[in-house]
DNA sequence: AGCACGCCGACT
DNA sequence: GTCGGCGTGCTC
């Protein structure tokens, strides 16, 4: 009944408008009407399905509802509400909105990110065959074998049918058949998750009885086939001791990949009435029960529990406390404790971590203590997968999500506590495409619209997050020894120098390297070999005529893979073949020059061809598992010697490891840029922090060095993160870089260097004008000059933390980069903006 | 980002 | 003259 009272009566009559964001990079909302049967279920951050544009349609989300009716234009309705309740929360459309701002992208480009791709709803033009066409003496030659080829089909997309005929450029040949009625468009919009769905048999009714059961087993004396099928079905399911067992049935796969038993047999009984078939949606996660001793239980050390109780003190004041915890110090039994504690409180929890770490045992320590609470937010996870970790989100099942850097984009609303591990990882920040996000950052933000506390746990933070701890933004927490009774490794410099002189050296390993290396084989212990560098070699150069290979794409040399004999570019992944004689002069004497992960690897099987050797970098797990398997491996002692790259400086914890040997230090610390200081201690001692995680023994690490007077191989010996924080923080001061100044990259690119170069300059000249020559530096190439074929340059601003407005500044750095956009005479060029760049 | 519309070169 | 190339601009 409908009265005044009845709050659905005003709608009824109301005209609704709503603003959506929709997946494309234009810096605006577009506002669509609510149909009248709508108005009462829709609701902010619902998706809806809308037309857009002459022939696309697209799903939106719900941003904000009115009855303004736009002036400028009509408004087109909303096709469909997908969703009752909103799968998107208002805080979430409130970050989208700060990111969005800050970032100085589009929502669409945040929302591209945020949403996993199976929630979006993208329209495809279907082709079909029409039936009733039969004017076939009005086509061409190509259009009726075109039509020949869509008519073996029910409905194809433009690529499908492009695939078919092994010409791309058709579009032209659909459009007459379009034109000539002998195919029908239509849109086809789907939704792309889903469920993932067991078949499944269970006895009807009428055998859940004993008696009935019993008799029907009699009855099927004379047909073996079908009486093996039940005889098998109860050796499964437990009837005996649970009537209600029959309830949840068995897979049907049990009987139909089994080779001994006849797929017929069973579909007979179905026919007659003994079976049933249904159909049960499933997790695609496996279930783990949670072994709740092994949570709450792990006893804290002394010196955790100090921690626990100091991050929980300084909750009470700051929103953001930063954990400096040494490696091995046991930072995650702090997490685990804490995150319990948040999750009793009624509040969720998002654990993050770098991407490489989430393959490793942590999760599956947490797994244990929170069984399927835990959601798990991978980026290797398939699209479905993310999807139902989202709508787990949402209706509460996961009340804690341990996830990579865009599970900052998970539907909470309710969080309490953001965890972002190893917060100093450079994997936080996303670079291409927008949004270029920084998710430590992002989190701090997004905790702040939830009134949720966020800790920050590093063994050697980065600069900034020090410098906030100190100067009191955040509170500041220290871990200061190993947990259990193990020590910190003890450090060796080996001076490759020295051992060249002495030729000692053999390949790339030092004589005390591989001496050592030698001992702990002996010892029947393992050994990790660090280089931060995957493939073969660097380069391959020509002794004759100097020649190098380099990309035709980019500005660098290829590197030597040798495992699959080829060359590789890292930066766009061009592969080619490796010459057999010099492309220069024709000459044989080309050379490899530099050394990989896959260089080190062979050397090591020459010295010690009984070891297993074991090699980790991004070559060798891009499979799925095979990251976790190549830990399994490990952790059963399968492997004696494990290469890597920084792939195994994160969270990696084997015991039985005593010995880090560290290559190439020195290209680390001479790395051009600024942070290179900063990033080779985080680096080294990560790495060695994986050595010695054991009481009973002092792991060792071995770094080879050309220079062993270095300051900061000093600094990383001593473990003494402070006086490498107090040197890099006084540079950062001196030529005012963060946490001094907030930096901002524009990179301008286009196909022809000189073009690059003029719009580089313009924008340059432009920002210049008002913001001053000190703040913007450049145009300048970057260290890769050209990729995919584009010349790049940079353009670097820096802005002062407390002189400048940087929300003011921003506007007008976006409103330079579109005059360079629009100019008419720098046509083709392309502009990226990245905010905070590192 | 897509995708249609529109303005110039090589073919019937 | 037409087809078809890709540059330009818009999407509620």
């Amino acid at each position: 009944m409908l009265t005044a009272e009845n709050d659905d009566f005003g709608l009824e009559e109301i005209t609704l408008f709503a603003d959506l964001i929709l997946p494309v990079p234009v810096r605006q909302l577009f506002t669509y009407r609510v149909p009248r049967v709508f108005n009462s279920a829709i609701k902010n951050g619902a998706r809806v399905v809308v037309p857009f544009g002459k022939n696309r349609v697209v799903t939106g989300v719900v941003a904000h509802i009115h009855t303004t009716p736009p002036s400028r234009y009509q408004a087109k309705y909303i096709g469909e509400l997908l969703d009752d309740e909103p799968l998107v929360t208002p805080y979430q459309i409130a970050l989208f909105n700060w990111i969005a701002d800050y970032y100085l992208c589009s929502v669409g480009e945040v929302l591209n990110v945020a949403l996993p791709s199976g929630l979006k709803i993208t329209s495809q033009s279907k082709i079909q065959y029409n039936p009733d066409f039969d004017y076939f003496d009005l086509l061409t030659e190509e259009e009726t074998a075109l039509l020949e080829e869509i008519k073996k089909y029910q409905s194809l997309t433009y690529e499908e049918v492009g695939k078919r005929v092994g010409d791309q450029n058709i579009n032209h040949v659909i459009k007459s058949l379009i034109g000539k009625r002998a195919v029908i468009l239509y849109e086809e919009v789907r939704e792309k998750y889903k469920p993932k769905i067991q078949k499944k048999v269970k006895l009807t009714g009428r055998y859940e009885t004993r008696e009935n059961l019993m008799e029907l087993i009699g009855q099927l004396d004379k047909m073996p086939k079908q009486q093996e099928v039940v005889m098998r079905y109860m050796s499964q399911v437990p009837l005996q001791n649970d009537p209600y067992a029959n309830r949840a049935g068995l897979e049907k796969s049990y009987f139909t990949q089994n080779e001994d038993i006849s797929d017929s047999a069973l579909s007979t009984l179905i026919k007659k009435g003994v079976f049933e078939e249904f159909e049960v949606t499933v997790s695609r996660f496996a279930e783990v029960k949670p072994d709740f001793t092994a949570g709450i239980n792990i006893k804290l050390t002394t010196a955790q529990q100090r921690a626990f109780d100091e991050i929980i003190n300084l909750f009470q004041e700051k929103d953001t406390v930063l954990l400096h915890g040494v490696t091995g110090s046991g930072k995650t039994e702090v997490y685990i404790h804490l995150a319990q504690q948040v999750l009793e409180s009624g509040s969720q929890v998002l654990f993050l971590l770098p991407e490489i770490a989430l393959t490793t045992q942590i999760v599956v320590r947490l797994k244990k203590v929170f069984g399927d609470k835990l959601g798990i937010y991978h980026s290797k996870f398939s699209d479905n997968e993310r999807v139902e970790v989202w709508k787990g989100v949402v209706s509460g099942q996961y009340q804690l999500v341990v996830g990579v850097r865009s599970a900052i984009f998970l539907p909470f609303d309710a969080l309490g506590l953001i965890i972002v591990d190893e917060e100093h990882e450079s994997s936080y920040k996303q670079y291409d495409p927008a949004p270029r996000y920084h998710a430590r950052d992002v989190s701090i933000v997004a905790a702040q619209h939830q009134h949720a506390k966020v800790l920050l746990g590093s063994a050697t933070p980065a600069l900034e997050s020090y410098y906030q701890a100190l100067n009191g933004r955040y509170g500041l927490v220290k871990l200061t020894e190993r947990f259990g009774k193990a020590s910190m490794p003890e450090f060796v410099l080996i001076d490759t120098k020295q051992e060249r002189k002495t030729k000692k050296m053999k390949y790339e390993f030092s004589s005390v390297l591989v001496e050592e290396l030698r001992e702990t084989l002996a010892r029947n212990e393992q050994s990790i070999i660090f280089q931060n560098r995957r493939g073969y070699s660097s380069y391959l150069q020509c002794e004759e005529c100097g020649w190098i290979g380099e990309c035709e794409n980019c500005a660098v040399s290829l590197t030597y893979h040798q495992k699959d004999a080829e060359l590789r570019c890292h930066y766009c992944g061009h592969k080619e073949e490796v010459p057999k004689l010099c492309p220069g002069c024709g000459s044989t004497k080309v050379r490899t020059v530099g050394f990989g992960t896959e260089k080190l690897e062979d050397q090591l099987k020459i010295f010690f061809p009984t070891a297993r050797v074991a090699r980790m970098d991004l070559d060798t797990t891009r499979a799925k598992n095979a990251y976790k398997e190549m830990i399994e491996d490990i952790e059963q002692g399968n492997v004696d010697i494990l290469v890597g790259t920084q792939m195994i400086s994160k969270g990696l914890d084997f015991e039985n490891v005593s010995m880090v040997g560290i290559f190439d230090a020195d290209r680390m610390i001479h790395f051009p840029d600024l942070r290179s200081t900063e990033r080779a201690f985080q680096l080294i001692t990560q790495v060695s922090g994986r050595a010695g995680r054991r009481a009973d023994r002092k792991g060792r690490v071995l770094i080879q060095t050309g220079n062993t007077n270095q300051k900061i191989l000093q600094k990383i010996i001593a473990n003494d993160y402070e006086g490498m924080y107090t040197e890099e923080i006084a540079e950062r001061e001196q030529f005012r870089y963060p946490p001094f100044t907030r930096l901002i990259k524009l990179t301008v690119k286009h196909l022809e260097q000189d073009m690059a170069r003029r719009a580089a300059e313009k924008l340059t000249h432009l920002l210049m004008e008002k913001m001053g020559e000190d703040r913007v530096l450049g145009p300048q190439p970057p260290l890769v000059e050209r990729i995919r074929n584009r010349f790049l340059f940079d353009i670097l601003i820096k802005l002062e933390r407390e002189k400048v407005n940087f929300k003011a500044a921003k506007t007008f750095i976006l409103e330079k980069v579109t005059d360079i956009l629009t100019d008419k005479t720098l046509k083709g060029a392309d502009v990226t903006i990245d905010v905070d760049c590192l």
